[in-house]
RNA sequence: GGAGGGUUGGCCGAGCGGCUUAAGGCGCACGAUUGGAAAUCGUGUUUGCGUUAAUAGCGUAACGAGAGUUCAAAUCUCUUGCCCUCCGCCA
């Protein structure tokens, strides 16, 4: 949700960076209206309070025995004008939120405008793994070291669904471990949230109700509408924590990080280079997340984009890190940087973790607030979010970038206190 | 799944149609008192919206949420979220 104040003074600005992010907006309509509602809520407030007024002498003329009958048709009269006043303003603020809520975040400064095309790519960490061999994909060698049973997988949940089995079960849970221990030294704390989460969540989130059709949502049968849904990232239950609060400044910032499976639907976005693990409608991920005060958002982002680069590190991947372009960022945030692992089959850069500030935007809708000290006033937070990491990119990427020639595929050393020691994983007899 | 009870300002808790501008207490802040402190006394202590140069005033709204009855709703009716107790079922 974006400020209406700032829409209000200076609706030019707000124009020009929503272009930056390829949304054409004239708000010339919506401040007439703007104008027409305030003008109706003045009307409306001056009713109520001659009401107020005239409702507080009926006890006292009851008492004194006066004929209170014509002070009842007047005050018939305002409630009458009153009710229509109130539900013309909410036919007015609805439209209005709905106008509101589908403006995307305004890009930082430092964001370049346009499309994916113009993502900066702004560190290169490695090299591509020069094999002396002809590599294999990691579909061919994760159904050799029977790590990963797409067939059952697809037999249990349709496409799009995989098992892990055994070593390949292992090397998933130690990931997610190497991360848990990883986020706990840097003082994050670790929840585990439900993954069934009410719809106002997903609208905090910024997710609704422009995406509504991309979860996998829950309908009561005496319902019409979904009121619930399977949460698609951690995020989404992280940035509802602290919905509705007012946080003491002291208490911040609050650093947390949550493992969840995400589920997504993944309609129609299946590409036949992606077959494998690299889309699925179930992932694992292990999210952080940070409430700041907005002087220290910037900082917080550049922490969250060096954690998540410094686990891709420590598994010894070749990775890049960009900078997205105003229009290649997701609605709600200003600023966006993407990891992507070297993924050999693919002969690309697939996104291992995406981290975000989302300035005051999702506090905007979820009215998360701290009381800043200076002004004793409540504030709106800042709200950030990265992975750290997501497993479903980052598992082919160890097994296409540590393949030996004989099919076997080397652990990286972070991970072998998590695997028994293990150094290796043969292909299956 | 069934039957009850509850939901009120930061917290506890009264109120069950209009003398409530939400009693009283606790906590917190400031002031008085004091050599200093405790105790005591006094004052203040929510958020949104509108107006405004204003974080000053004033107005307005909010007693879990939504709808209704009424001239008037924290208070009555209906729907619903959540919490608690008991019963049933089940991992």
């Amino acid at each position: 949700m974006l400020d209406i104040n700032l829409i209000r003074n200076q609706p030019e600005f707000v124009a020009e960076k929503l272009s930056r992010k390829g949304v054409t907006v004239d708000f010339t309509d919506f401040l007439e209206q703007d104008r027409q509602r305030r003008q109706l809520i003045r009307q409306t407030e001056d009713l109520k309070a001659e009401k107020n007024k005239t409702s507080a002498l009926i006890p006292g003329m009851k008492k004194d025995g006066k004929d209170i009958t014509p002070v009842l048709a007047e005050m018939k009269k305002i409630s009458d004008a009153v009710r229509e006043g109130d539900e013309q303003l909410a036919r007015l603020d609805q439209e209005q939120n709905r106008f509101l809520a589908s403006l995307p975040n305004l890009p930082a400064d430092d964001v370049p405008a346009g499309g994916k095309e113009n993502n900066q790519v702004i560190k290169i960490s490695g090299e591509k793994p020069a094999f002396t061999f002809s590599p294999k994909h990691h579909v061919d060698l994760v159904e050799a070291a029977k790590l990963i049973d797409y067939t059952r997988g697809a037999k249990l949940g349709g496409s799009g669904f995989w098992v892990y089995t055994g070593d390949g079960a292992r090397l998933e849970w130690a990931l997610l471990n190497f991360f848990i221990a990883e986020h706990l030294q840097d003082g994050y704390q670790m929840l585990l949230p439900p993954h069934i989460l009410s719809y106002d969540c997903g609208y905090t989130a910024g997710q609704f109700p422009k995406f509504e059709e991309d979860v996998f949502q829950l309908k009561r049968e005496d319902q019409e509408s979904f009121t619930h849904f399977i949460l698609p990232t951690a995020e989404t239950a992280l940035v509802n924590l602290h919905r509705d609060e007012i946080m003491d400044e002291d208490t911040l910032p609050l650093k947390y990080f949550a493992y969840t499976p995400c589920y997504r639907k993944e309609a129609g976005s299946y590409r036949s280079e992606e077959r494998g693990m690299i889309r699925g409608h179930q992932f694992n991920k292990i999210e952080l997340f940070q409430y700041t005060v907005p002087e220290q958002s910037d900082a917080a982002l550049e922490e969250l984009v060096s954690k998540a680069a410094d686990l891709v590190e420590k598994l010894g991947l070749h990775y890049r890190v960009s900078k997205l372009a105003a229009g290649d960022c997701s609605a709600s945030m200003r600023k966006t940087y993407d990891i992507e692992v070297w993924i050999p089959s693919m002969n690309d850069y697939k996104e291992v973790s995406s981290a975000s500030s989302a300035g005051d935007y999702q506090a905007r809708r979820g009215s998360i607030r701290y009381r800043a000290k200076k002004t004793g006033k409540p504030a709106f937070a800042h709200t950030l979010n990265a992975s750290g990491l997501a497993t479903s990119r980052i598992f082919p990427a160890i097994v296409e970038q540590y393949q030996q020639e004989d099919g076997s595929i080397l652990i990286p050393e972070v991970l072998r206190p998590w695997m028994g020691g293990q150094k290796k994983i043969d292909i299956a007899p």
